[in-house]
DNA sequence: ACCATATTAATGAACGTTCATTCATTTAGC
DNA sequence: GCTAAATGAATGAACGTTCATTAATATGGT
């Protein structure tokens, strides 16, 4: 069998895939998947819906390709993060993933709330993703840890009240808001430094406080 | 004009209503709002989809009064909420919080991920009554800050960190897994109280750290 | 440089299905 | 026999997807 030219795609403007994926994310995040039509996206694309399966075999399928490309982009841009030297990896991953998650808002948005309209097979990959950038604060909880810089009682757990912490952010963040991106950069950094911190006068030895509700 | 008698519900059994309550909050929970139907909602329900509209007039309103109905009862649990003389307002509210948002998981979810489903009224509805309950942690943070008990940087900040870090355990919590109810309760509360600590010895004043990011 | 051809993408109409909702009628308790 | 609730069938609209056709582009031969 004799191998064929590809044909170069006809890259006019924006294309038309690159577009798509783009309308989808807007309503997708905005609406929900199960509440957003194919006509609302090829609307948006400026295209008639039967055209989007030029691009895409399903509706699925879209969403399929915003989720798997964003938990890479994730992991990817943490690899490639550029911090200067001395910086701690506390800092590193507090200040990376309030910066990541405020710039692509939508895509972060999305990840989390349509994970239950993925297919069974995505939905495991997307999760295992998540379980790997989980690992990266916990390996570096449980090292602070063992050093002795910082005290937790149970790594994992911390790692998730961490994250849950920083997601938050994106849902009252607005831009001109009362603080500026490095302010909240800077009040978490603190608040995660503290949580973690080796000793606190307040709380020396982090007392077991029981079970003493009514 | 005169007052006619109110005829009773028939009562034999869980009213129809109700099943359609609690149906409703499993599927809107599993699947979403928007991809739950009348008759998905009507087959759990044991009942014909027409018969659902003798108790609710539109499938918004049912999850109208799903979210109405969980941000009163959250807020009327707390004002409710009974501990031991001596616990310390942030103990109260951790736990109070904890224990809720595991009891009622559904619902929370619900009220959280569904706000875009609520038509506009509703929305500013359930913003104010959640808004009404973060002040009361906001309150309590504010004045262990000026009694100097806490140091706080930002008291609505803080706020919505804290929150947010509670309100992610149900996310991954499962009954029968690692951690009792009562252990997660401690490491968060732990976790907690350290962050908003009056002082830390590796954290001595809370330095601005900056914006080092290259 | 040009035409013929192969390839891609868009159209516009249609498919069968499912949606929320309505309603005349039947059923069952007071 | 009155009243509230359930049925079962129907409504029109919207859904995801398909497809024959048309338009537009790039490639290969000359």
């Amino acid at each position: 069998m004799a191998l064929s030219a590809r044909p170069q795609p006809r890259q006019r403007g924006l294309e038309t895939a690159e577009k798509v994926r783009k309308a989808a994310l807007r309503l997708f995040a905005a609406s929900g998947y199960a509440a957003v039509s194919m006509r609302d996206i090829a609307t948006q694309v400026g295209v008639q819906p039967g055209a989007l399966y030029n691009h895409f075999p399903t509706k699925q399928h879209i969403l399929k390709d915003l989720m798997l490309s964003h938990m890479a982009d994730l992991l990817t841009a943490w690899d490639t993060a550029d911090f200067p030297d001395g910086t701690d990896p506390i800092e590193r991953f507090v200040r990376f993933h309030i910066r990541y998650h405020l710039e692509r808002a939508d895509e972060v948005f999305i990840a989390y709330m349509e994970l239950r309209s993925l297919d069974a097979e995505n939905f495991a990959f997307v999760e295992a993703e998540r379980r790997r950038y989980e690992t990266i604060l916990t390996e570096i909880l449980s090292e602070g840890a063992a050093s002795g810089r910082y005290h937790i009682d149970n790594a994992k757990v911390t790692t998730r009240a961490i994250i849950a912490m920083l997601t938050g952010i994106p849902a009252w963040y607005r831009p001109g808001g009362d603080l500026s991106k490095e302010e909240i950069e800077t009040l978490y950094l603190n608040m995660v430094r503290k949580s973690i911190a080796a000793e606190t006068k307040n709380n020396p030895g982090n007392p077991d406080t029981g079970d003493r509700m009514a």
